[in-house]
DNA sequence: ATAGGGTTAG
């Protein structure tokens, strides 16, 4: 290159020569300065590059800068170069040096920074500080902790900042023990009291979810900052002790520091998370009267809170009164719609919005997906897709859930294999949604394989995917084996147990169905409806009726699968009268749904309401607007058949919308023989032996002991 | 060290 060919002939002739008076370096510092002011980082580098002599510190410093803010790793490698090559006594200021490690890790080189750092001569404190930070910058937790230890049994004593960072790293590994250690190397260096490390220690115990040590070490700050207070409420968020951050938070505001809208928005996280409609309410009110009124993160926060609390009404007014609404306000908006069902209202802010971000489009579909319209999520992903050419992993899981209710497996492994093509199929929340998918669609082996891939990922709702995958296709055996498997390798919850006791009622494992009873029982879990509704249907299928309406009766928020599962288990153990008054008193809190008249008409059945049964047949479409399945064609056979209606059954057989199946007519058959109908029991021999000519039946009506009586009647 | 979207059950 010219230019290098030209500073080098310059180096030589200054060599040569010695400095002039007013020297050529004086000059192009200057105009190296003037690049730099005007933000010009290419010229300044070309002047630096022409020039054969060294500079003043500040001028490396400000390179450095500019490189740093513009992420050239290219343009910090020609400085240091330039540095190392032309500094006067040819060893550069270590500041400088220091200065560039910290900047190639802000470039994104840490390697780049520990060469430098290997290569120096001679290093000082702020070397190894720079190093250390350099890592900590560069995501490298560990490796900036073992030089800090290389540094610690050196004899270097580090700086504040060098210990704050390496506890920023310690919390990346959430490695407490190490963190106590420091926490000590910092009260023997005599560095406290310092808000800022005070903080720091507050942090990383709460970021290791040592609770009670960050509290500790919070309560002997002399004066928290309002970067204290932020930190402190923010961890107990995250710890999951919500009430917690609540209290800081006005103990914060009795103590008269004015919060950052981080902490009041973290506040009102936790209050979102509790559903703590009142506190949100009184923080609300503190907030107009500290002029909060504007801030669109503290408003989002506040309008999570009355969504979540099913208020949606009062975020819709805090909505419209937003002095300057943005992308992130109109999605919070969406999301609260959402939470609250309202998914045509959110629809409506959702056309309405000025601008719209992958995030934004997500926030409806995940409405979509929550409310099971997954042909309405799946037209949307595609018009995202159309209309944005936009796509995250988040959009692809979502899409991924929609696959599974509908079991959709061909569209399923579309979307597999676009995630794999844009690399991101190593998240774990999407594996677990893919083992899912697979699971629901019936394809286990491709759930096995996905769920093998993921090793090193997979938790609870990896195994609970898996399990129910077996369970839904006829695998209930292989439960026990999976859930002893997973025991090994992490910690059941709920949904396992949920899942087992659904084996536990496929295939009658009473003893299991009770263990696992007992165990949630002993272990304090809480029995909601879903898990309730398990154990309800497990044991009325292992015909422990009385275990189950206890457990039924015991439960205040009954959904309409419970209702429909402790009818249908009444009925099923013979108690078609109990069913029948549960069938009364259900209809005065949810509305009934084709499932229910499943168990209404087998309750019917068992009791031998006929004339009771036909009427409920009737009002399915007439008062309820519910289209008869074939099980309740199949129900209603047995009913008439089982007690001898044949004109009725033979009219309900003539007015049937289908051609009946061959189970319907053997069992037409079969009461046909019993009841002495032989019109009707011929045609069904008929469709019997042309389904299957190899055994034939031949139709003859059993004789009774007694004489025979007709049972039919109007 | 910066708001808004995502996983499993009857």
């Amino acid at each position: 290159m010219a230019a290098t060919a030209r500073s080098l002939l310059d180096r030589l002739i200054q060599h040569a020569v010695g400095p002039k008076r007013t020297s050529p370096a004086a000059t192009s510092a200057s105009t190296i300065i003037r690049h730099l002011d005007s933000g010009d980082l290419r010229k300044a580098i070309a002047t630096l590059s022409s020039s054969a002599s060294p500079f003043p510190d500040n001028v490396y410093a400000s390179l450095l800068h500019l490189c740093s803010s513009r992420r050239s790793l290219v343009d910090v490698r020609r400085v240091e170069s330039h540095l190392v090559a032309f500094s006067p006594s040819s060893s550069p200021s270590i500041f400088l040096l220091n200065r560039t490690i910290v900047t190639y890790a802000r470039c994104g080189s840490p390697a780049d920074a520990r060469e430098l750092f290997d290569e120096m001569p001679t290093r000082d404190g702020g070397t190894w500080n720079a190093m250390i930070s350099a890592y900590a910058l560069s995501d490298c937790p560990n490796e900036a902790v073992s030089l800090f230890s290389r540094m610690n049994s050196a004899g270097i004593r580090p700086k504040d900042v060098t210990l704050a960072s390496v506890l920023g790293c310690c919390a990346d590994l959430l490695a407490s023990f190490l963190a106590r250690q420091i926490h000590c190397l910092i009260l023997k260096y005599g560095y406290l009291p310092n808000v800022i490390l005070d903080t720091s220690v507050v942090d990383v115990y709460g970021k290791c979810l040592e609770m009670n040590d960050a509290r500790k070490m919070f309560d002997l700050i002399l004066h928290p900052n309002e970067i204290s207070w932020n930190v402190i409420v923010r961890r107990y968020l995250e710890a999951g002790s919500a009430g917690e951050a609540m209290l800081m938070f006005f103990q914060m505001i009795r103590e008269g520091v004015k919060p950052l809208s981080f902490t009041v928005s973290n506040t009102l996280k936790a209050c979102s998370k509790v559903l703590a409609l009142k506190e949100g309410n009184q923080i609300h009110a503190y907030l107009l009267k500290t002029g909060f009124e504007g801030d669109n993160v503290v408003g989002c926060s506040l309008m999570d809170v009355y969504a979540k609390c099913g208020v949606v009404d009062d975020a819709r007014q805090l909505f419209d009164q937003l002095p300057c609404k943005d992308v992130v306000s109109w999605t919070s908006m969406i999301s609260g719609y959402v939470a609250c069902g309202r998914v045509d209202e959110a629809e409506k802010i959702f056309e309405e919005m000025p601008e719209r971000n992958v995030i934004s489009w997500n926030a409806l579909l995940a409405g979509y997906i929550r409310f099971f319209c997954w042909d309405k999520a799946s037209d949307f992903f595609c018009r995202m897709w159309r209309e944005t050419g936009k796509l995250d992993l988040v959009s692809l899981g979502l899409q991924l859930n929609a696959c599974a209710g509908i079991s959709d497996l061909d569209r399923g492994k579309q979307i597999h294999g676009f995630a794999y093509r844009h690399n991101w199929e190593s998240d774990k929340f999407f594996r677990n949604q893919l083992v899912d998918m697979y699971a629901k669609c019936g394809n286990l082996r491709n759930a096995e394989i996905s769920f093998s891939i993921m090793a090193d990922q997979r938790d609870t709702v990896s195994w609970n995917s898996l399990i129910s995958g077996y369970i839904r296709y006829g695998r209930s055996e292989e439960t026990l084996v999976a859930l002893s498997e997973m025991q090994r390798e992490t910690i059941p919850n709920e949904f396992t147990f949920t899942t087992i006791l659904a084996a536990c009622a496929n295939i009658f494992m009473l003893d299991v169905g009770k263990q696992i009873h007992a165990f949630m029982v002993r272990n304090g879990f809480q029995l909601n409806a879903i898990v309730r509704g398990a154990l309800v249907d497990m044991y009325s299928k292992c015909r422990l009726i009385e275990y189950a309406i206890k457990i039924f009766e015991e439960e205040s928020t009954r959904d309409l699968i419970l209702w429909n599962t402790i009818i249908l288990g009444c009925a099923y153990n013979g108690r078609g009268e109990q069913s029948l008054d549960l069938f009364e008193e259900m209809k005065k809190e949810v509305a009934a749904d084709n499932v229910t008249f499943i168990g209404v008409l087998l309750a019917c059945v068992s009791q031998g309401y006929v004339d009771l049964g036909r009427r409920y047949f009737d009002s399915m479409s007439n008062e309820y607007g519910i289209i008869p399945r074939i099980e309740h064609y199949e129900c209603m056979i047995e009913l008439l058949g089982k007690y001898g209606w044949m004109v009725e059954l033979e009219d309900f057989i003539q007015r049937l919308p289908f051609e009946p199946t061959i189970p319907m007519w053997i069992r037409i058959f079969d009461c046909c023989r019993e009841h002495g109908n032989i019109r009707l029991g011929e045609r069904a021999a008929k469709f019997i032996n042309e389904s299957n000519p190899l055994t034939p039946v031949q139709f003859e009506i059993i004789p009774r002991a007694g004489h025979h009586m007709p049972c039919s009647s109007g």
